[in-house]
DNA sequence: GGATATTGGTTCATACCATGTACTTAAATG
DNA sequence: CATTTAAGTACATGGTATGAACCAATATCC
């Protein structure tokens, strides 16, 4: 009787991991298909390359970034860094002068036009996580983003088994 | 007296919501590039573009499907499935036949290869997702999902406000 | 000091994602 | 039967991204 017992749990059990799973399959990839939505909204309302937008927010209080390091924190390869930069070169809202020491690196700054609209940017997807906050009873809020802490460091960790 | 009070209550609610925006910003930048290296990963392992295997797993338990109904499952135009069609049908995972009664429509269906890539994939996404729950106490497991839904919903609400 | 790595960046070929317009064929409709 | 509508394809365009080959300049090591 006890077997059965147990059978019957572990059944019911599976049963439920079952359905939780294929639940907070559909949640996060509705959740990341907001974030797409959002990210191709910014891109076409200010009528520039998601990459291109990326890049621009990369500049949070240094005044210069390098093609190499510009790469690192975006994470592509550096051919790509060349062509985001033309593009930003070419509406004016970053520019390239070379380092005075070393005649490899080319230091990539914001222009005052680049520093407006990176403001710009910023604050609207600032408000915009105030606003999804907003949406939450006070008390809430601390636990959503604790879940999502916890959920990010899971997937992570589900990530460095995944071979 | 009271007027200070307020203020110095909605001064650091406002840094509590600063601070909280911020950390939801990243979290949820966090989560989103996880999954994208995720596809990623599933991609190279199976040698098949991303939009082909999604296009792959879009056949549940339906027997065919058409490309119009594709391109609305998967939200992209249609001249798009046709690209993605292809691909598949040249790697033997879908083949297309005429529509008995229309011979405007094709129906694509799975080949028994493209079954079995197909089942699998699931199988993949599905364990990834088990392990996923498996790594909180199943007392946080319900917490998670219905944070995840409320999160869901309110970015969908704000996604609206949003012009 | 000069040969030999190493580093930073660009160019180019390639592949994938995605759209929109124009086009073909077939069905629906009046 | 003529016209409109629908399904699918072809093609041009543009964005994302990589990797290999390459150039120029700096570092390094005898």
């Amino acid at each position: 009787m006890l077997h059965t017992m147990n059978n019957r749990e572990s059944d019911s059990t599976d049963v439920l991991l079952e359905y939780q799973s294929q639940k907070l399959q559909d949640l996060i990839e509705e959740v990341v298909r907001c974030c797409k939505e959002r990210t191709l909204f910014l891109s076409k309302k200010f009528d520039i390359p998601e990459a291109e937008l990326r890049c621009l927010m990369l500049f949070g209080e240094e005044r210069y970034l390098t093609a190499k390091g510009i790469s690192q924190k975006l994470d592509v390869a550096k051919s790509r860094v060349t062509k985001i930069i033309n593009g930003l070169v070419q509406k004016r809202l970053v520019e390239s002068i070379d380092d005075p020491k070393d005649a490899r690196i080319k230091l990539i700054g914001l222009t005052s036009k680049g520093h407006k609209k990176s403001r710009q940017l910023g604050d609207i997807t600032k408000d915009l996580h105030q606003k999804l906050l907003l949406e939450f009873e006070p008390e809430q809020r601390k636990m959503v983003i604790s879940c999502l802490e916890i959920l990010r460091t899971s997937m992570e960790a589900v990530k460095n088994q995944m071979v």
